[in-house]
DNA sequence: GCTTGCCTTCCAGCGCGCTTGAATCTCTAG
DNA sequence: CTAGAGATTCAAGCGCGCTGGAAGGCAAGC
């Protein structure tokens, strides 16, 4: 077990809001992917940006610093967040909530940005992550048995 | 997000064997808890303790440095992990894997040895990371679909 | 004009969970 | 007797993903 560094958006994400499980969870599922944000709409400021997708804002400084996402600036210098980046950020934020590594999530906005003839590759990628959440799932699975099990030969002894 | 290292060793573990999903996980699971370890097998040498619960022999010296187990020693100064010992490796790994920290292990064991009164908060801290656990089935199923949902758009383009 | 607050860059530091290296000791086989 | 594998301790280092501080610029309200 290497460490656990891609828990951590997760932890803090949910460890916000009054509702911890769903908040920033449900509102990110609520975007169908290249839907659902208006292309038409204002730019949004980085703490606009950040509070949308729920990371700080030095996260996406991180994250542009990364490659991964390059908004526009203003006459000012100030980053402006376009839908497209703001869809770009809602991907980057579920695929880090998957357990994306920082290093494959690179590799892959590299690929996007060279264009269609690196879908392939792109594909296989997608590929390989979905296995690692299928594999994670089932882990997480015994280990909830697990967790279950221990919490009822607990509760065998209520007097504690 | 922070960094991650709980995810190391599930890491670790699933990209060893063969068959890198099952292997571990499945010898594990074999061990329904407190069965299935003789209690009167001859203990075991770092080495074979750790190739039983499928982790390097320095984590569990980093362990016992931690204070999770505590194994005898022989005449040599030499670990004997008996089976009251592998028995509670099982435990911790599969916490472990389960994305229990090692701050909350800690606390969790420190209370075992504590004694019975102590039933309560453990029960608690169980209850509390069966929460988690299944918080992080949700994300994880989330991140499925999106997952798969991409990789269906991508193969409306087989030609790349 | 000045304060307040959000923005900028750059770079250092952190928290977690190991992991590795150095120096030394012990057991087994030949 | 000796070589080699495997054990010991201690302390330092690593990889990941942020996170925070310093020093300063820009915009809006009083």
């Amino acid at each position: 077990m290497s460490p656990m560094a891609t828990d951590e958006l997760r932890d803090r994400v949910l460890a916000a809001g009054e509702d911890p499980a769903a908040s920033v969870v449900d509102a990110v599922h609520g975007l169908q992917d290249h839907a659902a944000i208006d292309a038409a709409a204002a730019p949004m400021s980085i703490a606009e940006a950040a509070e949308f997708v729920g990371v700080p804002a030095p996260t996406l400084r991180y994250y542009e610093q990364q490659g991964l996402v390059l908004p526009a600036r203003n006459s000012s210098g100030y980053r402006e967040y376009a839908a497209d980046d703001l869809r770009r950020l809602v991907f980057l934020t579920r695929m880090r909530l998957s357990g994306m590594t920082m290093r494959d999530l690179r590799r892959y906005i590299a690929l996007v940005e060279e264009g269609a003839s690196t879908i392939p590759e792109r594909r296989q990628i997608l590929h390989d992550q979905r296995d690692r959440i299928r594999r994670r799932l089932r882990e997480l699975t015994l280990a909830l048995e697990t967790t279950e099990y221990k919490i009822r030969t607990y509760d065998g002894h209520p007097e504690g």
